[in-house]
RNA sequence: GGAGGGGUUCCCGAGUGGCCAAAGGGAUCAGACUGUAAAUCUGACGGCUCCGCCUUCGGAGGUUCGAAUCCUCCCCCCUCCA
């Protein structure tokens, strides 16, 4: 290898801590390719842009020629990750788990060379392990180790349960990559407690521990808090076209930045080109439109970038109806059929209680002509374009 | 095993017999303003046949004209001691 330190800049980029980097040289430096490990949760098979971050350094080492190794934690999953509050989650069933690696790989390999990623489920090691063996891997950890991890150490001094099982979770993610003797192991920063267990643990087991590579949490769309499902602030890298255009535009314009960073394949010196442009008074919306378009052609095509922004641009600012919305179907009694109740069985309200809200602040458009009755009764025989807030539509037939 | 503290509406957190569908904050949603930005302002924020009615305050009973608030039993969490 000629260019290791070339190499090594690369995948510096983006990272937020290289633990240690003088390791990472050293293997490198070696010119065998290493073993890239990177876990994920089988129960969360939806994986948005956040996730790809990761996904993309990944995709990187494959570049440089080294084997990435996408490991499914399906045993691990049967814990839960003790990360923030622990719900527990119910086991999944073995169909379950290998449906949700399919949903996997058809999303990872949008990204991912098939040909250079080996897929892993840590069932298969950890399935077959024994309780002797499971004490003696505890063995090798303290308690106060464990305490040192920040989640654990918050719980414990806040009065919040730490279930025992928890403890299991960082070693049982470092035993994969004494398993596994990985090289590297990639993930978050909230990942880095687990990631180091796997360095002490390979010691522990007489090999050369993995080099730590840490990748920063993207922040959803509040700006605030990281990218997730159940916060619903996410764009996921199935959504359909327009529906991610919309929301990369819905961002903050400090927000953007961030995204054009972590998410963007344009170098670095043009994007700071555009950040002066727009501190010279260019409109940050007009920037946003490139991130919007590069994203949204990334994961469909660029004929679907091109279509969502024009699109965006007839229903936002122009005031347009979307073309294609939710066509609904409803049979109505004698009498009509209460607006509500419309509302509500067509899916644009939860419920009746909120339709009758969304009425009494002005929220709900027929045909684009704001309703102020919440009483009305829609007679059968009527198609109309229902619209409450700015962007719940549905075409609703009475019959 | 012993002693003490605690479980409230999505989250945090007030509320110790009626004025409580339950303060306040957060999140969320809507309206205004806009670039579907952000910030800000206003309002909403259990359900329903919606100017009225019904169901909520860990669970099950009980006292009372009336209970989130009192009593009994049960479940769960935390702290200190052992």
């Amino acid at each position: 290898m000629t260019d290791v330190n070339g190499s090594l800049e690369l995948i510096k980029r983006g990272t937020e801590e290289v633990l240690p980097e003088e390791l990472l040289l050293k293997k490198l430096q070696r010119g065998n390719p290493l073993k890239i490990k990177a876990g994920f949760d089988p129960t969360a098979p939806d994986l948005h842009i956040g996730h790809t971050v990761l996904i993309n350094k990944l995709r990187q080492f494959q570049e440089l020629g080294h084997e990435v190794i996408f490991l499914i934690g399906d045993f691990t999953g049967m814990i839960g990750d003790p990360t923030g509050k622990s719900a527990t989650r119910p086991p999944l069933t073995r169909d379950e788990v290998m449906e949700n690696a399919k949903t996997y790989e058809h999303q990872i390999f949008k990204i991912l060379d098939p040909s250079k990623t080996t897929v892993l489920f840590n069932s298969s090691w950890m399935g077959e392990m024994s309780a002797v063996d499971l004490i003696q891997l505890a063995a090798k950890h303290t308690v106060a180790r464990m305490l040192e991890r920040d989640d654990f150490s918050k719980r414990y001094t806040s009065g919040q349960a730490i279930a025992v099982h928890e403890f299991l979770y960082p070693l049982i993610q470092g035993y994969d990559s004494v398993v596994l003797k990985a090289d590297v192991e990639l993930g978050g920063t909230d990942q880095k407690f687990n990631l180091l267990v796997g360095r002490q643990l390979q010691e522990a087991y007489q090999q050369e521990p993995q080099v730590v590579i840490t990748l920063p949490i993207l922040e959803g769309l509040d700006g605030v808090q990281k990218m997730s499902k159940s916060l619903n602030n996410y764009i996921g890298i199935t959504d359909a076209p327009e529906e991610m255009f919309g929301k990369i535009m819905s961002i903050s314009d400090q927000l953007m930045w961030r995204y054009f960073e972590l998410l963007s394949f344009r170098p670095m010196a043009e994007i700071e080109t555009w950040r002066r442009e727009v501190e010279q008074g260019a409109n940050p919306r007009d920037i946003k439109v490139r991130l919007a378009e590069e994203l949204v052609e990334r994961f469909h095509s660029r004929g679907a970038a091109v279509k969502a922004n024009q699109a965006f641009v007839a229903r936002f600012q122009k005031g347009q109806m979307p073309e294609e919305m939710d066509e609904v179907s409803v049979s109505a009694a004698d009498g009509g059929y209460p607006i509500a109740n419309l509302l509500k069985d067509a899916g644009l309200v939860k419920s009746t209680s909120e339709a009758m809200r969304m009425i009494k602040q002005g929220a709900v458009r027929i045909d684009g002509e704001r309703l102020s009755d919440h009483g009305l009764q829609v007679m059968a025989g009527t198609t109309r374009v229902y619209q409450v807030g700015k962007r719940r539509f549905a075409r609703i037939s009475v019959q």
